[in-house]
DNA sequence: CGTCGGGTTGATAACTTTCAAATTTCGTGG
DNA sequence: CCACGAAATTTGAAAGTTATCAACCCGACG
């Protein structure tokens, strides 16, 4: 059974070792399996009821509108991250979650997270790690765009992609593919398309990185690194904490 | 037993139902008392084995030190709320905390939490619920430093303090007590202290609002919200959500 | 008293947006 | 395989927002 595990488990295992049992309990996440196409929205701002995903494949980015018509894109899901699991805490979901590939995911309800808590505590607290690391990563985001100018707020966000993208074997040391256009960088990064184009421009001539049709090429991952400040400690645990 | 209700209890209760049994496992939470003196760091990035904390009484920073120097305050803790929750389940804590004032804590061990969690499922879930809660205003705290100006951002943030100190009763429409220096907003607000000079003069200048002496005063509350498009849904559960 | 941190203000510089207009890329249908 | 239109990228010039630097003021406190 362990033989083939989920990018979830995968990710949870990096926090706890997981037992059978609990690896069982986890199951009950992967068995409504739905996809969605390119463009469409898995979890909307105010709606209530909605329900939690897994992300098996694909890109997903989460997002808020401002009523002015602005939008800041909070975070990027890859496969292996949970979505929308704010939005069943809670009674009406607090953001929009949009597909930006075609995507496959599994189905999480309220219940399947109770029931699964109730059998398994350690698999609460895995999920709540899970949850941690999420937010630590919109935590590095905020900072990245209170205290990093834009050059070094992009790099920042382009390695993390590409740490996390590695994390599930989706990505290395080189570079990975990237469907993210220059507007959604934008509303990701709190700036205008036209400056991260300008931006990008910057990185290219100063043999940083390179991105052109869907690919992110780190020209120089060293100099990138320094730059950008960036740490992955928080991505990266060398083993179970909890045993 | 329920007669005297922590901070803690009652904003949790906001979202379970709490039986008797629940609010026991609680208890554990409360029973190693401590306090620190102004300026004080109750969790310091980087270091390993921390503990997180219940505030009982004071306010506390969370913040993250860039190499460059610069700093970037991520939240604010007052009555009720966690703290330095990440920082127990990661090996290593991401940021710093700090107490504004005098503060009075409970430690809250990982042990602590694993144990309550397999005692009571729900309360494992409650705690998942409040983690989700600052996770949505560190959301809404991105949101405005990536899409807001100036103006709105500050006045979004004292709105969003004066909401969240008149759920645990320090706090009313007219305003509240609030220790935070102007270089503290800055840090908070991704600017200057200079500039949120200029922003407070001319909120006072328009009639908006008025901090002075660690007071803040809202001098016209409906324009202030419309003005930061606040909106206080994801801190104000007008009942259990799970029964 | 004298100092020190916080608040206040003005002048100037830096960074980012806005507006406008090409140019390129890409999917679709002919 | 090419043509077309829509969307994304690219570039320049001007405007707007925020930072930086440099004073000065003021009240708390030893």
């Amino acid at each position: 059974m362990a033989a083939v595990e989920s990018p979830l488990a995968r990710k949870l295992g990096a926090f706890v070792a997981l037992s059978e049992l609990e690896l069982a309990a986890l199951e009950v996440f992967h068995e409504r399996r739905r996809s969605f196409e390119l463009g469409v929205d898995l979890v909307r701002q105010g709606q209530m009821g909605q329900l939690a995903y897994v992300l098996a494949d694909g890109w997903v980015c989460s997002y808020k509108l401002l009523p002015n018509g602005k939008r800041q894109i909070v975070d990027f899901q890859v496969p292996g991250d949970f979505l929308g699991l704010r939005s069943v805490l809670f009674r009406t979901s607090d953001h929009n979650a949009e597909a930006m590939t075609r995507v496959e995911v599994s189905e999480v309800s309220s219940n399947d997270l109770i029931e699964a808590f109730a059998t398994t505590p350690r698999l609460a607290t895995a999920v709540l790690w899970a949850a941690s690391r999420d937010e630590a990563m919109v935590v590095e985001h905020l900072v990245g765009i209170g205290r990093r100018n834009a050059l070094e707020r992009t790099a920042h966000l382009l390695l993390e992609l590409g740490a996390r993208l590695k994390l599930v074997g989706l990505g290395t040391k080189e570079g990975y593919a990237c469907p993210l256009s220059q507007y959604m960088l934008a509303d990701a990064l709190g700036l205008t398309a036209v400056h991260i184009n300008r931006i990008m421009r910057q990185l290219r001539e100063e043999g940083l990185l390179t991105f052109r049709s869907g690919q992110v090429i780190f020209d120089d991952f060293e100099r990138l690194v320094e730059l950008a400040d960036f740490d992955n400690a928080y991505l990266d645990q060398d083993g179970p904490l909890l045993r």
